[in-house]
Order: structure tokens, then sequence, then C-alpha cells
DNA sequence: GAGCCCGCGTAC
DNA sequence: GACGTACGCGGGCTCG
């Protein structure tokens, strides 16, 4: 097949970008729909068309023959917008990293380039395919050039622009002459349009034997415009016709399809944050520059074993979904390029020999060391605990990103694109998939070395070692565990809940005067304040739609019997939804238990979270809902032991703030609240002591979280000013507590990060945004995460501990849940006093702070009465 | 029907 | 817009 010259008409595709692409600016606030849009086009082009050459023909700027051939050409036009203007750069910035050359001629146009190469390529015998939207063009097509256009995907050979413009590609040029071109603001014949232009072609041939047999135009107004406009149809003929021959050379070479020119471009791509653009610039893998191999004898295991007995090695594995089948086959590697693959035969067939290899490598890494955790306990395996896990690292070094699959960071760390595995059944025993998990052992070890540099200067190190990789396992034993659940119980409530919810249902539609339904609160608004006309208390984001939340429906209680109903319909629907029906339904039915996951990546404070189900959003608040509680019950011979820290955040605050005043109260063993009241109320908090220990202890938790008086004055149901009072009178009795936010802040703006007792780490970036509400935003996050951070560092400090000394002196209680600042156990009756000692001892002993750390202790049948 | 966002509500 | 961190439900929309 012939050689493809792929020549691109870019001023039209520019524009094009720039209308079909709306809205798009990076955080610099640079326009970049129309970069981004023609991007994308080249990409998809060169995707789709695999050219052999590739140009991209341009105009220059400045006045081209043709204005000095007629001062009104291209007249009309109104100039380029300004913020496509600015984007121009930044367009030739990614042809030139692409390597696509830019072509274009003096006081010429982007067509007569074309028109030039377009000769001079199929001189040489190279087919070429010009891609544009421009029907100007289809006067260069011929049996060797045809139109591409990109919109949708049509290819216009001579008998395609014969059937789409009527005329074959020798006479386009005369049908344009006599229509003009309104956009280039050439004339034309006036009177004859399209159609009549064609017709008028077809029956005499040719422009010139139509000029020189005008008289015999049948119809008058065509042939009165021919007689009196030749000069013009002429001139316009001149215009239309693309130039060939422009003293040009073809550079092939120049043209020639290329890798782009990687590590500029993506430094412009992310500079343009075209972060999906970005995931594909990866260079190609390098065919066999690898060495993976399969291992198929237990002679070989133990060489293998022999040597990663003295070296650090990756482990990467297929996992099975069912949590009770074995991996089914594992790869390893232990130096950059290389890896061995184990088959599920050999994994089977050398079970032991597999056994000792994993038993004995001196330091493993793996990419998620929980999931690895699971599947070793299972088969009772011994994993050492030298063991480094990369997903962690990625975590430490940057706790808001989302995605922490090796795909991701082997992509952000590593520039290098990983192949999907699972995905396709039939694919996982094949020799691809040997190479695809080999590729994976080998990217996991090359990314620890990337991540363990980062991790050592950002002082990660000790967190890592001593909180995170050792909770690793704790997780995986609490998941493995998991929680004794009475699903009775849980049917029993969740009938009840029922019964009440249909007599709620039919209550709120018999005084509504219609069904709808209660669950929607679009459908919920539209009764309330279109039907009942009930004042609106408050909109949604959304244009036309009102809350519905408790506060809203609290307040129209007073004007109306069914916001009640609606409060107490959503109660109990919540709690049969989310709690009473959901949980039987995660009882796994081998063990009777609930496992839930224990997630240590989500959280960007470093707080764990809970999910399939939550157990740390279990609910408490309400007499009814806090009943859910007793159906999280303990083994025959067990008890539910709870262990609460007491205000550990306020405490972590004064810590941390070093505030007298705080200090001083937490030393003395006061009540925390009552002493801001009288700090901050003075003498008046006499007068209600409850009441204004309620409003100091709503102070007291939003000074963490970075209260406005706005936020404090909705929330006490106050005066604005008289929040207003409030805060400042806080700020004057705790100057530690405002000398300490005003250091974070200056921190944060400085670094850009702020970091816990332990250092760990929580980039800020929006801190330098010039939008008002993110940086508020950012500033309120820079106060809470410390705080909130150092006190998910102490319980994890904690937990650490205490799942280390249960086994060691024997104990046969659990560590079953965690939810922020408490811990459940399923503790053995007779080892209850025993526990309790140990839990309080290594919970307050977890960190030795300027004020004590405190706990409290409940035991009982259930974690209802455990609290 | 899957996947996503929204409004809402639960926890600390 | 206004108080931080999560998870998850049902409704309702979009996309295929």
């Amino acid at each position: 097949m012939a050689e493809r010259l792929y020549l691109v008409d870019g001023m039209s595709h520019i524009y094009r970008a720039y209308h079909a692409v709306q809205g798009l600016t990076n955080a610099k606030g640079l326009p970049t729909n129309a970069v981004y849009g023609f991007t994308n086009m080249l990409r998809k082009l060169i995707s789709q068309e695999k050219p052999d050459y590739l140009g991209i023909a341009m105009d220059l700027a400045g006045p081209t023959v043709r204005h000095e051939q007629y001062k009104e050409y291209k007249a009309t036009r109104r100039p380029m917008p300004e913020d496509l203007v600015e984007q121009l750069p930044y367009i030739e910035r990614v042809c030139q990293v692409l390597r696509i050359p830019l072509l274009s001629y003096p006081k010429y146009e982007a067509d007569d380039v074309i028109g030039t190469l377009t000769r001079l390529a199929v001189d040489q015998g190279i087919e070429v395919v010009i891609v544009t939207i421009d029907k100007d063009m289809f006067q260069l097509v011929s049996d060797r050039v045809v139109v591409l256009d990109t919109r949708d995907g049509t290819r216009l050979d001579p008998e395609g622009v014969e059937g789409k413009f009527g005329v074959s590609p020798e006479r386009v040029v005369d049908v344009l002459s006599l229509v003009g071109d309104s956009s280039d603001n050439i004339p034309g014949a006036p009177g004859i349009g399209a159609k009549g232009a064609r017709q008028l072609i077809t029956q005499f041939g040719s422009l010139e034997e139509l000029l020189s047999r005008r008289d015999e135009v049948t119809r008058k107004s065509y042939r009165e415009s021919l007689q009196q406009n030749e000069d013009v149809i002429r001139q316009s003929h001149q215009l239309v016709t693309i130039y060939e021959d422009l003293p040009m050379e073809l550079s092939l070479s120049e043209m020639e399809l290329s890798e782009p020119d990687y590590p500029p471009a993506r430094e412009l791509f992310a500079e343009l944050e075209f972060m999906n653009l970005l995931e594909e610039l990866v260079p190609p893998q390098q065919e066999g520059a690898a060495d993976y191999q399969k291992v198929d004898n237990g002679e070989q295991i133990k060489a293998l074993t022999r040597d990663l007995k003295q070296k650090q090695a990756a482990l990467a594995y297929f996992d099975s979904s069912d949590l009770e089948e074995e991996p089914h086959a594992l790869a390893v590697s232990h130096q950059a390029g290389k890896a061995r693959y184990f088959p599920t035969e050999v994994l089977q067939e050398e079970e032991g020999g597999v056994r000792q290899l994993i038993e004995q490598g001196k330091q493993w890494v793996t990419h998620d060391l929980k999931a690895l955790c699971s599947i070793v306990h299972r088969k009772q395996w011994k994993l050492s605990s030298n063991i480094q896990d990369t997903m962690l690292m990625a975590y430490l070094l940057n706790p808001n990103q989302k995605d922490f699959s090796l795909e991701r960071l082997a992509l952000d760390h590593l520039h290098h694109k990983l192949q999907k595995v699972g995905a396709d059944e039939s694919g996982l025993f094949g020799e691809e998939a040997a190479d695809r998990l080999c590729e994976r052992a080998d990217v996991t070890l090359q990314l620890f070395d990337v991540l363990d540099r980062q991790i050592q200067e950002k002082n990660l190190g000790e967190l890592l070692e001593t909180i995170e990789l050792p909770l690793v396992r704790v997780l995986a034993r609490m998941e493995e565990q998991g929680v004794k659940v009475d699903c009775d119980l849980l049917k029993q409530m969740s009938d009840h809940a029922e019964g009440e919810i249909n007599r709620l249902t039919q209550e709120i539609y018999d005084i509504a005067g219609e069904e709808f339904n209660i669950n929607s609160p679009s459908q919920l608004s539209v009764i309330l304040f279109e039907k009942l006309n009930l004042p609106v208390v408050k909109k949604t984001r959304k244009a036309g739609h009102y809350a519905t939340g408790v506060e809203v429906l609290a307040k129209l209680a007073d004007s109306h019997e069914i916001p009640q109903l609606i409060l107490e319909y959503r109660e109990l629907a919540k709690l049969k939804n989310t709690y009473l029906d959901t949980l039987p339904k995660l009882v796994n039915p081998c063990t009777g238990r609930i496992h839930t996951s224990y997630n240590q990546m989500v959280a960007a404070t470093g707080r764990l979270s809970s999910s399939n189900p939550n157990l740390q959003n279990i609910p408490i608040k309400s007499e009814l809902g806090r009943g859910i509680r007793r159906a999280f019950v303990p083994e025959a011979g067990y008890q539910i032991l709870a262990a609460d820290y007491s205000q550990i955040e306020l405490r972590v605050m004064a810590h941390l703030a070093e505030d007298p005043v705080l200090v001083e109260s937490f030393l003395k063993g006061e009540d925390i609240h009552q002493r801001t009241a009288s700090e901050v109320f003075g003498m008046n908090a006499m007068m209600n002591p409850q009441e204004f220990r309620r409003h100091a202890k709503v102070i007291n938790f939003g000074i963490m979280y970075g209260l406005s008086a706005f936020g404090l004055a909705q929330s006490l149901k106050i005066d604005r000013s008289e929040a207003q009072k409030f805060i400042d009178n806080y700020f004057n009795k705790y100057q530690g507590v405002k000398a300490w936010i005003a250091r974070t802040l200056e921190e944060v703006k400085e670094l850009g990060y702020v970091t816990t007792l332990y250092g760990r780490i929580r980039q800020i970036p929006e801190i330098h945004s010039k939008n008002h509400n993110l940086r508020s935003f950012a500033e309120r996050t820079a106060i809470n995460a410390p705080i909130q951070g150092t006190a998910a560092d102490l319980i994890k400090k904690a937990m650490v501990s205490i799942d280390a000394e249960i086994p060691a002196r024997k104990m046969k209680s659990k560590l079953i849940s965690q939810v922020h600042d408490e811990l459940v156990f399923e503790a053995e009756e007779s080892e209850i006093e025993e526990l309790k000692e140990l839990v309080k001892e290594q919970m307050e002993g977890a960190a030795t702070l300027r004020v004590p750390l405190e706990i409290s202790l409940a035991v009982g049948p259930s974690w209802f009465e455990a609290k």
C-alpha cells in the first residue's frame, strides 16, 4: 500500500475546537478549550488513521496575495476572539511536543500550502488525505487525494465530490467562482446560487465555455448576471483557486509520524491540566526488554528462596474475589525489569516451597498489604514483620489522593502504563497473564524505590514503620474476626418500624390530600411549599427547589402538622433502610458475623473509615436509633467492652496550642464545657448553667472546625452579632488557641501543608486559591486536620500496642471495632479486668501530652450497654 | 439498567 | 458561602 500523508487545515479545526469545547480553563485561569479540543482531535486522528506522514497547515498573520488582488478579501471577517488568540501559542507548543510540523508560507494561505504539498506528494507517489471541513478543498481531490471530514468521518474521492458537490473536482473552482463565498467576502455572480451554478457548469462543461457562450443561457437573470459581471467572476475564480506551485519543498522526514517528545509533552499537558491526555502520554513498552520467566519446579523455587533471603523483593498476585479461595498465581521481582511467575499448578504442587519462599524472604514489598494479609492468614502462613506496602506509602505522601491503584501510581511516579489484569477470565492463566503479573511485581519494586526516597525526605518513615504498617495487620485481623449480630432482633425492630412507617404514610397522605413519594425531597417540597403554601425557609442549590431538611421541617412544625409526621417518617425510614434491613444482608453465612472493611487510605486526615457496612455511624443520639446497638453482641462466654477517649480532640488541641487555660482545665479534671462557659459567658453562665454549657460545647467543637459567627448563630439560634461576641470572647480567654490558629495558617501558607503530632502530612493546595470560598475552606481544613489527624495517630498507636499485647498475654479477647475515638472489644469474661487495665494503660499511655489522656470504659451484654 | 449527582441523615 | 472527616440511602437524571 502506498504511504499516506495527512494534511490538516489547522485554523478551521482550531475554531471548531474553540466552539465545541466550552468554558475550560486551567487553575491559573488560562482558557484551554481550543487547545484541548484541538489536541484531542489530533489524538483521535493519529490513533484512528495512523498516518505515515502528518502536517498541519496554518495561515500566517497579515495580508496575503489575495488581499493585494482584491482589497475586500475576507473584509467581513470578525477579528479572532481574545481568549482564542491567547491559546495559539499553546497550540503551537502542543504541535511542537507532539513533533507535528506546522506548515505555512508567507503571504499565502494554509489552503495554498496544502495544495502545493499535495501536488508534491502525489508526484512522489504518495497518497494524500486532506483533513478539513472546507468545501473549497474539494478542488484538490483526485484519484490519489481524498478529503476527510472528521466530524462525521466522511472521506470524499472524486466520485464522492461529484455526489456531494454536483460537479467533478476539476469544476469545483468554476462553481465556486459563480456562487462566491460570503465568509471570505468573495462576490461571485450575483443572483446565481449553488444550484444554478452547478447546473450551468454541468450544462456548459466549464466556466470558460459558459462565459464565451453566455448569451445562450436561457434564464434571463442568469444570462444578465453573467453578461454584467464577467470581471467579478474572473476575479472570484482567481481568489478561490488554490495555488499548487508555491516554491516549497516537501520535507517528508519532518512530517514522518513519530513518538511525542515525552518529557516536555508531559510537562505541557500537566500545565494545561489535560489529565486524561496525560494518562496516555507514556512511552510505549519496550518489547523484550524485561526478563519475565515462569518458575515450574521445586529446584527453581529453592534457588529463588536462597536468593531472596538476602534481597528485597516485590510480590504480586492474582486475587480471587471469593473469600475462601487461594491466590491463582503469584509473581516476584527482586530487580527492576526482572520477575518470576508462579502459575496455579506450581502454587498447588509446590505449596511447601512457595510457603518457605514467602516466609523466608528478607524483605517483601507489596501493593495493598491488607489484601495480602487476608490471603496469607487464611493459609495460615506467617508473614515476616518486615513488609512494605507501596499503597500505604503513596497515601502517606498524599492523603488527598483518591486513587491508589498500582496503575495510577505507576503512571504518576514511573510514567509507566500498566496492562490491566483480571477482566478477561480466559486470559488469566495464559502467557499474557504471566507477563502482566510479572509486570506488576516489577513495577511494585520500582515504585517502592521512588516512594521510599520521598518517604525519607518527608520524614514519614517513623509514622509508616511504627503506626501505619503494623496497623495493617491489626485491621486485617479485625475484619476477619468480624462482629456478631443478632439478626432476629434486627428483624423484630424492622417489622415494628415497618408498621409505624405504614401508619405515618397513611396519615401523611390523608392530611396532604394525595399520595406522593415521601422519600423524594422534590415531590415533598411541592406538597409543602406549593400545595400547602408553607413558608419557604431555605432553597436548595437548584433553582426552583426548596430544602426539606430537619431544620426546615422543625421550623415548620409549629404551623402545620405534616412536617412533624415527615420527621418521624424520615427517622424510621432511615433506620430501617440503612441499618435494620441492611445489616443482616451483610452477615457472612459461614461466620454468622459482619466483616466490615476498614479503609486505611480514604480519610485525608489519617482517620480510618469503614464500609460494607459502615460500622462507624451506627446511631446513638436518638433513643430509637441507639436501640440498634443491642443487636451488636458477643459470643457466648464473652462481653462487649467499649473504651472511649474522653474529649480527645479538645485535649489534642490543648496540647498543640499549649493554651494555658485549656491545659490547666484538663489537668484539674474539670468539666471542660463548663469551664468554657464560665470563661466565655462570665457571670451570665450562672443564670442557666445547662443552657450556657450547651452553648460552650458548640463553641468548643466549632472552634476546631473553623466555625464562623454565621454558623454559630445558626446552630445556637442566636443573633449573628452575639455569636461574634462569643467567638471574640473565646479567643480573648483562650489566647493560646488563637495564637496557634494564626501560627498554623501562617505555616500552611508558607509550606502548603499541615502536619500532625507524628508528622503525618496533609497538603492544602487551595490555601493559595484566588477564590475566596475555596481559600476559606482550605483554612478551616488546615485548622482541623492537625487536630483530627493527631487524634487518629493516637488511637492507631493504641490499637497497634493493644493488638500486640493481647496474644503476648495469651488472652482470647479480640479487638473488633474502632469508631474514631472508641475501641470495641469482644472480651472473654474471665479476662475482663485484665483487659480493662490493659486497654486503659495503652490508650491513655499512647502518648504523654501536656494534658492527660483519659478514657471511659464500659462492659455489657451488647454494644448498647457498653457505653 | 448502570453510573452519577443531589439531598438528606447517621457517626465522631 | 458560612463547621471538619467519613458512608450510604433513595430519587432522579444521563447515557447507551
